[in-house]
RNA sequence: AGGGGUAUAGCCAAGCGGUAAGGCAGCUGGUUUUGAUCCAGUCAUUCAGAGGUUCAAAUCCUCUUACCCCUGCCA
């Protein structure tokens, strides 16, 4: 990773600066605590590479660790594609992978604990009485009838609840805490309920699950996480989670810091809406190229580095943001203009006719690979009398803006020589279908000799030669900045967040190109081998991203 | 007066009592066999607002305002 030269400073790492100096910690150990009950996205990649970047800086440990403690809707594809996702933005975790599930066991010894403490007791409450005995935001709530039971009664409640006497949602254990706190999380909170459910890890071990409070800030101090990181929304549930570490026989590192979450402009980044979007089959499944999700950027061609520096970028604070795709954008361009190698292809093509050129003649190109990188070498791309150029690179009048393809005018091809467009053929639409020209011999790698220079560069590929391959063009999925607060997604939806170009044409030497790995199309884009869908005849492109256009903004 | 948080440019974001970093976007020029890249320049007399303390305030104090989060047997 070489973008470790300038190490980003924020509040988090300010923190872990002071509890290093004042000796309060030796060494760093934190964690990254995904459910596995999605995919993960963009927003989750912000998560990772704060916590494992802060490992590495560090010198410390990161763990990736399961919060596998809601087994209805959990499911071990999204531990293998959560694992495989890590993995590929490039970090290792410290160790095996850990489970929140691993420690069932002890978490259920500490339930027990609180309850002998008389800081714990099962309710019968069922979910409606308990919502009007919390009572609300303004008013207190009031204790339940079951909160003086006995520890006696108590510890041999839990246990019937643990061995299956108890029926599902017929009770639940609670903290004893305080039913008229402003925290809302602090009146009586469940610890656990019953649920006779499968577990991907546990099988049918477990017929009562520990919740989320009660679970992370135990399985943080079993690990030995002293700094554990979470979002805004979790800042209530601090007073919890050092409520039960405190109550409860353990030795206490961790400490939890909330950061904001990232929202993206023209996307959803919350795992409900995304999964609303595969459902409705409004894309066409997690991965779609569409998606914010990392296994979508990764289809697209977004490279694990570009995802790193976006987050970097992007920055770590405590106040809610709003982050334009723009900044993605120049992430992924910045770095695929480095390392992408050039290629061209024509995604609209119309036939163009050399009729100076040999017409049985096929000359091998040598074409640099990089304009100015010479270690990525060159290519052969053949050039011939009849080439395909795009269609809107050819006019038969324009302005002296248009600085492409017009009758009596010269540009260059790109890589090849400069030519002079004669005349045109139509079809009954009056849609140009073949363009002739003549070529000047005399500028393969020079600006001809009369002194002038061609005002303009267009692309082409040959046609004979060429390959056929389908162009996919995506675009933002929805057309509002912030679809999240739309009551209906269905109206908001980009009809052309994709388009497919089937009759696309590109160079032969394109036959070699790996999926994922993006090239430039000149003048066009990065593009990129789709890593899942193959056609027996032809080779399927996504575009990760256009290329910046500023012609394009002054022209509208 | 429920509680917990946050306010610095169009969008992110440094700053931590000594006179407003940086990135993205934008705008001006220049180079260019990609209308790309690259290069140079430009872009907050002011930090949500009002008071106060100080030689000095985005930074400290007081009040006000706006926005976000909290009433799942989800995480």
């Amino acid at each position: 990773m070489s973008e470790a030269e300038k190490r980003p400073t924020n509040f988090i790492r300010q923190i872990i600066d002071a509890d290093l100096e004042s000796g309060k910690h030796s060494s760093v150990q934190t964690r990254f605590p995904p459910e596995p009950n999605g995919f993960l996205h963009i927003g989750h990649a912000k998560s990772i590479c704060l916590n494992f970047g802060i490992a590495q800086d560090y010198k410390g440990l990161c763990n990736l660790r399961f919060d596998d403690t809601n087994p209805e809707k959990e499911d071990i594809d999204f531990v293998n594609s959560i694992e495989e996702d890590v993995k590929w933005l490039g970090f290792e975790w410290s160790g095996e992978t850990h489970y929140s599930s691993q420690y069932f066991d002890k978490l259920h010894g500490f339930a027990v604990e609180l309850i002998e403490k008389g800081l714990a007791y099962v309710c019968f409450l069922n979910a409606d009485e308990a919502r009007e005995y919390r009572g609300t935001l303004t008013a207190p709530g009031k204790n339940s009838p079951y909160r003086d039971t006995s520890v006696e009664e108590n510890l041999a409640l839990f246990a019937k609840m643990k061995n299956g006497e108890c029926k599902d949602g017929e009770c639940v254990l609670r903290a004893k805490i305080d039913m008229t706190s402003s925290f809302m999380c602090l009146r009586d909170p469940i610890l656990y309920r019953v649920r006779f459910a499968h577990h991907h890890q546990t099988g049918n071990e477990w017929c009562i699950y520990p919740m989320y409070d009660f679970t992370h800030c135990l399985s943080d101090a079993i690990e030995g996480i002293t700094h554990s990181l979470c979002t805004l929304e979790f800042q209530d549930n601090r007073r919890l989670y050092d409520w039960v570490l405190e109550n409860v026989s353990i030795e206490v590192t961790p400490h939890q810091y909330e950061f904001s979450r990232l929202n993206l402009e023209y996307t959803v980044l919350s795992k409900r809406k995304l999964q609303m979007l595969v459902e409705e089959n409004l894309v066409n499944g997690w991965d779609d190229p569409r998606m914010p999700t990392i296994a979508a950027f990764r289809r697209r061609g977004y490279t694990p580095g570009s995802l790193r520096e976006f987050t970097k970028r992007i920055g770590v604070t405590k106040m809610d943001n709003t982050v334009e795709i723009g900044v993605l954008e120049a992430c992924i361009r910045e770095d695929l203009n480095d390392n992408a190698p050039r290629a061209m292809a024509v995604l609209d093509p119309i036939k163009l006719v050399i009729e100076n050129y040999p017409a049985d003649q096929v000359e091998q190109l040598t074409v640099k690979n990089h304009p100015s990188d010479e270690t990525q070498g060159t290519r052969i791309v053949p050039f011939a009398a009849e080439l395909y150029i795009e269609a809107e690179d050819f006019r038969e009048e324009a302005n002296k803006k248009y600085k492409r393809l017009v009758i009596d005018k010269a540009v260059r091809l790109r890589g090849a020589y400069v030519i002079t467009a004669t005349r045109c053929d139509k079809d009954s639409d009056g849609n140009v279908t073949t363009v002739y020209c003549t070529y000047n011999e005399d500028t393969l790698g020079k600006n001809p000799t009369d002194g002038t220079k061609p005002k303009g560069v267009i692309h082409w590929v040959a046609a004979q030669q060429s390959l056929d391959a389908e162009v996919r063009l995506y675009d933002r999925l929805f057309n509002v900045a912030n679809p999240a607060a739309e009551e209906d997604f269905n109206s908001v939806i980009n009809e052309d967040s994709l388009i497919t170009i089937s009759g696309a044409k590109v160079e032969p030497s394109l036959v070699n190109a790996k999926p994922e790995h993006a090239f430039q199309f000149e003048r066009l884009g990065y593009f990129c081998l789709d890593n899942k869908d193959v056609k027996s005849d032809k080779l399927i492109f996504n575009r990760t991203v256009g290329l910046r256009d500023t012609w394009a903004k002054t022209a509208n």
